[in-house]
DNA sequence: TTTGTTTGTTCGAAGTATAAACAAACTATT
DNA sequence: AATAGTTTGTTTATACTTCGAACAAACAAA
């Protein structure tokens, strides 16, 4: 628990109000007061302070009220008084994303992959700079990485696409910046940038490219589980797995992901597009493989539901654009293996989900840690 | 958010120091000042004030330190400053236990089950005074029931046992005490008791009895999902449920249930520990059965691990008792199904897991809502 | 024009933590 | 034995917070 004093509850209040301001926009200084419970004169106080660092606007007088009475000043949040920069580094590209606290995008560059930590600062210091945004109004930089990461000492303890092992990145990369950073996998980051879009607070995020992954999200907060390793997916086997003599070795890929991802369909010498646009349309073959992922994919998501209970399930990834045809399929064979109601969905963000993810994973990060 | 005011720092700091000298007794008031960044004034008014109302003693002076300097008066936490009072209402019982805050049990008795509010008060009324508690010292209510809670709004949703549907036990409850009530399910009252232990952030918990269920803890919290309905590992299917048509109806028992629980034994004419009692001395048909129920669960135990990561599965529950001679058959076989490490072990607390547990969630509830 | 209501500001009060000053208690050195 | 240096715990003055009351401004309705 925090030590309390007193910087610590103006902060509170202060990030109270501009969260309130935030999302119920316009309102007026004694609606707030009314809403937190804090007198007027507080809140008068706390929003003069906002005004003047520019976190908010006056909007003008708001609707007169019936039976009378003084017109209320509306106020106003100004998305533009903060910026985020994310950072998806990928197994070819870097996307660099800087938003606004509205999550629109500014700016936006892709470069060539690198495992040069000097030059992947150049790549997000020249973004930073071309465009154009305040220095100064950035809140803190989020970078996703395709593997396993201690979020806590910011260390990379696996990542092998880079060759990075036991490489504490955040001790690297902090000193080119003043704002702080977080780093994340790539997939935590994605699962939050498509949570930021409604805010549930139990979710399930899965990724399915080349490869299987997921990330869960409950209680409102990422699950990252004992050693970071929630949410490998790809290990799981069932009792035909072994009857076979299925198991997951160090060096193998996962058993489920032999089975269900973009690898399975390679395989048999089939892209996942070709395979999922071919779906019901005299291919007995092509049929086939499909039911079987279809099946073995919605067993699990059952399972998912049955342990979790989150609200959604969502399903992203290279292969999840492809995944249109059968989804309808996925929700009538889940309803039917588990009792438990769950929503399921296709991602809306498509390639930018990382790198916007890691700026929701950033800002996540300071709101509870710092609160501003 | 919680607002802030000074009311609330105050509650912090004497939380904070509270909990220092509980973990750390004995500690002089500097250690505290120390430890916590607080300043020796602070420490010095919390602790006088925690001193009058007899929640920390003065045990002596401490040890002379090398250099010289003032020998510190050392403070020790009073673990009769406070009571828990647990309710484990099952089937065919109640259990009623009051403990202090070491968890050292001061009362226990066993009622007959009722589903008559009323009487279960008198119970719970009867067991404090014959405990010659003071009333006052009781800091709150915890209580388990084996079915759907929520545990916001302290409604049963479901408890098929005692005919329970869409019922407010906690304004039911409520009028008859003085200190705060929490109700959650018995499964994850069984895991909060096993947690509180070893303070554990990521575990799950299995319950396997007649049934099986399972309760998960994340982030050092309860996951109970989106409808409180976590947990229910009792719906599990796989491939080779499909293939044989087994789905999960909302009447009939869960897919997984039939087949990993006492009720699988049952089903076949056996009781658990006959069964488990007499593996591996001859009999081919119950080394089968055996066989069956060690590999489903440990595939079952392997998925949950590389979804989740927790760093330890406590088994628990009636079956629990007899599954010594397998421990460290499903250790191995877990191991060899996921590359991500875990702990496996049998559950400590017996028949008082739930009574315990939901003091133990009563407790937990206190802290994080209230601070003191 | 008057009355009642709402908004936002100002000011004193109450309460918090903190640093500095201080007294007490102790070790080590001379 | 005396002294210096160190640590502990308390006291006091200060700075800071929120809050309630009082107030003026702005508005609707009678």
């Amino acid at each position: 628990m925090k030590k309390g004093n007193l910087d610590l509850i103006k902060k509170m209040n202060r990030a109270l109000v501009l969260e309130t301001i935030r999302r119920d926009q316009p309102i007026s200084r004694a609606s707030i007061s009314k809403k937190l419970g804090l007198s007027r004169s507080t809140v008068t106080l706390v929003v003069n302070e906002l005004l003047e660092k520019k976190f908010v606007f006056e909007l003008g007088l708001g609707d007169s009220t019936v039976g009378g009475g003084r017109k209320g000043m509306k106020l106003g949040f100004n998305p533009k008084s903060g910026y985020g920069v994310g950072v998806d580094i990928g197994r070819s590209n870097i996307i660099i994303i800087i938003t606004d606290m509205d999550s629109d995008i500014v700016f936006k560059e892709i470069y060539p992959s690198t495992k040069d930590v000097e030059r992947i600062a150049d790549y997000i210091s020249t973004s930073m700079s071309k465009s154009g945004v305040d220095t100064k109004r950035i809140f803190g930089i989020g970078i996703g990485v395709p593997g396993l990461v201690n979020t806590r000492s910011g260390e990379i303890i696996e990542l092998s696409a880079l060759g990075w092992k036991n490489f504490n990145l955040l001790e690297q990369m902090q000193p080119y910046f003043k704002c702080p950073i977080f780093i994340n996998n790539d997939v935590n980051c994605a699962a939050l940038g498509e949570r930021s879009i409604d805010k549930t607070d139990n979710m399930i995020f899965l990724a399915i490219g080349s490869g299987i992954g997921s990330a869960i999200i409950a209680n409102g907060e990422l699950v990252e589980g004992h050693h970071f390793s929630a949410g490998e997916i790809n290990l799981f086997v069932d009792r035909e797995d072994t009857k076979h003599g299925r198991v997951n070795n160090s060096k193998s890929i996962g058993v489920f992901e032999q089975q269900v991802s973009g690898l399975a369909f390679e395989k048999l010498g089939y892209s996942a597009e070709f395979v999922l646009s071919n779906y019901k349309k005299g291919q007995k073959e092509i049929d086939q493989i499909i039911d079987q992922f279809v099946t073995y994919l919605s067993i699990t998501l059952a399972n998912m539901t049955s342990f979790l209970n989150p609200k959604k399930i969502v399903i992203g990834g290279g292969v999840s654009k492809s995944l249109n045809i059968v989804i309808e399929d996925i929700k009538h064979k889940v309803a039917s293996l588990t009792s438990i109601p769950v929503e399921i969905e296709l991602a809306c963000l498509g390639s930018d989900a990382g790198a916007l993810g890691a700026i929701a994973y950033a800002f996540d990060k300071i709101q509870t840690e710092d609160f501003m």
